[in-house]
DNA sequence: CTGAAAGCGCTTACAG
DNA sequence: CTGAAAGCGCTTACAG
């Protein structure tokens, strides 16, 4: 371990090059009202010293920070750590720093992770909470995924509905009647849109409702408790002939259950899902779903909350349109 | 949009409490040298204003901040995004917050996110770096996966030639003699080591050397190239009989290929994996390969962080054993 | 037990 | 173009 050394400050910069502390700042930062000859001084005398600007004190006097604060339930689900990435690339191209918190889904990592957000003075946040009856945080927030209505800067997630619709309307399109639905709690917005958008969807198409046609994961949206669930509903008298999975890691659960029964996938009970799992076209059988707009939800919310940041009216709740992938879990030739 | 309002700060709960703020401030953390009635008044008067204390201002102060930063070439790779939660986990139990930053294996955006984690006084960094020759951060580092040698507090990485030697015996033991290899780069420690440890287990278990049987992916390990490099090794005269695949996103790669090619896994050609892939045992075929050491690896670096800070001796390079996981894609029965 | 003062490292009106 | 001064919000020796 080498000696403790202090990190140079301005100060230290100011005085090697002979000027004040003042004008070292301005030099440092290419204000308009310096002489050439300073500047290069100043330049030289901070690379001499290998300085770098103390962000805190920045932060302290600028009383903000060039950081977007970027608030998920689990960075292991693919859609967020996806949203991560496309909301990044956008805020670091408009010179933000992307700080990403994982709160493991609890209120209480989530609250703390907010606190220190706002404590550390970002310019923004892009949330998606878990906490059932949030406070407004009192930086500019686009809420994503799990939205809060009329919280916040602005409000962005898929098109659950029209998603259901595609993915019921396909089925029946097979002529399945009975087709059960196997979701997320109906806690936040995706579980509650989902289970929604396929009654109604189901209505529609005039696919039979039965109670026990309906089974919900756990909290985690895990593959263990959807397979769980999906044995249910296998060993029900009258076996549902295609299920509604409303999202990856819920379908490759079901697969797996369907594999433990001995049950065939399409053949014996058809499947689609909401989120197409990564390795979809790997898996057995491939799986019809609704193609991943993951990256362009995270690019589109950075892009909401510059906006809002930049004064412009925002409309109440953005939807991102999904789109279906046939493959062959849904029976399709 | 309400009124800008100005955050109460510990002036604003000092004049609202009848105290200096010197005083308000050893009230509301407890210090032992305060009157019980001070403390209540004051702690009344912060939880009216709404008080939260600026850590901006506290992290000057303190010239340090309880923060960990976490710097991953991609976290939408399982491997990093569960090694971020197996570190935050220990992390948080001994108060310090998770700041995870995602590079993209860029090296000038590696260089940011250090100067924004050193700029923020953060405590220690838990680093996977992406920058050939790396300058070593000023802040107490542990570098993990992608290690350093020397540079950091500590260094830890899964034990790349153990797993490898696991790999290649399990194939020679099915009596294979044409293996070839398809892995990453090596540019960094785990391209490098299991290439390495490849070449050395081949060569104890008598395994022929043929140079076309070695294929690397392209830098971010992807699906895509490695399906490539599969199409490359099957269309070689003398095609190998196993392939060991570095990771989890090569060997999915490797099964697609087979696939398009008509090659069935594991009838026409063995596969082994290093990271067993998250829904392996539903890809077709179960792909054989290492138990994930994922979160694991992530608990530990976090802890060699703390114990460094704590000023214990650390030893040079933690190796973390890899354990193999035999399913059906090598052939066994 | 409490208060006045200094200072963490920077930036920006305000003078000159 | 440059400098002296004030202040961002906190904490902690130093007095009392």
């Amino acid at each position: 371990m080498s000696v403790e050394q202090r990190r140079p400050t301005l100060i230290d910069v100011a005085r090697l090059a002979q000027v004040a502390p003042s004008t070292a700042s301005r030099a440092l930062k290419e204000s308009p009202r310096i002489s050439e000859a300073t500047r290069l001084r100043v330049a030289a005398a901070a690379r001499g010293l290998g300085y770098q600007p103390n962000r805190v004190a920045q932060s302290l006097r600028a009383k903000t920070a060039p950081f977007v604060g970027i608030v998920v339930p689990d960075i292991g689900v693919t859609f967020y750590s996806r949203f991560v990435k496309g909301a990044q690339e956008v805020l670091q191209a408009s010179g933000y720093q992307a700080l990403v918190m994982n709160t493991e889904r609890e209120a209480g990592h989530e609250e703390v992770a907010l606190r220190t957000l706002e404590g550390h003075q970002v310019t923004g946040i892009l949330l998606a909470t878990s906490r059932p009856k949030s406070a407004e945080p009192h930086i500019p927030t686009v809420y994503f995924d799990s939205l809060a209505d009329g919280r916040g800067l602005a409000q962005i997630a898929l098109a659950n509905d029209q998603g259901m619709e595609l993915l019921v309307g396909h089925l029946a399109g097979h002529g399945h009647e009975r087709i059960a639905y196997l979701g997320g709690p109906p806690i936040f917005t995706s579980g509650q849109e989902r289970l929604a958008g396929f009654r109604a969807a189901a209505e529609r198409h005039g696919v039979r409702r039965h109670a026990a046609y309906v089974e919900i994961a756990d909290s985690s949206w895990s593959s263990d408790s959807a397979a769980a669930a999906m044995a249910r509903l296998l060993a029900l008298a009258e076996t549902p002939t295609a299920v509604v999975a409303s999202a990856d890691t819920l379908a490759m659960g079901a697969i797996a259950a369907c594999r433990a029964a001995g049950r065939r996938v399409p053949e014996d009970i058809a499947l689609v899902a909401f989120d197409d799992p990564v390795f979809g076209p790997l898996v057995d059988p491939p799986v019809t779903a609704l193609r991943r707009g993951d990256y362009e939800l995270g690019r589109e919310a950075a892009q909401l909350l510059l906006d809002g940041l930049n004064g412009e009216i925002m409309t109440p709740a953005v939807r991102l349109p999904v789109e279906l992938v046939v493959r062959r879990s849904c029976g399709c030739p």
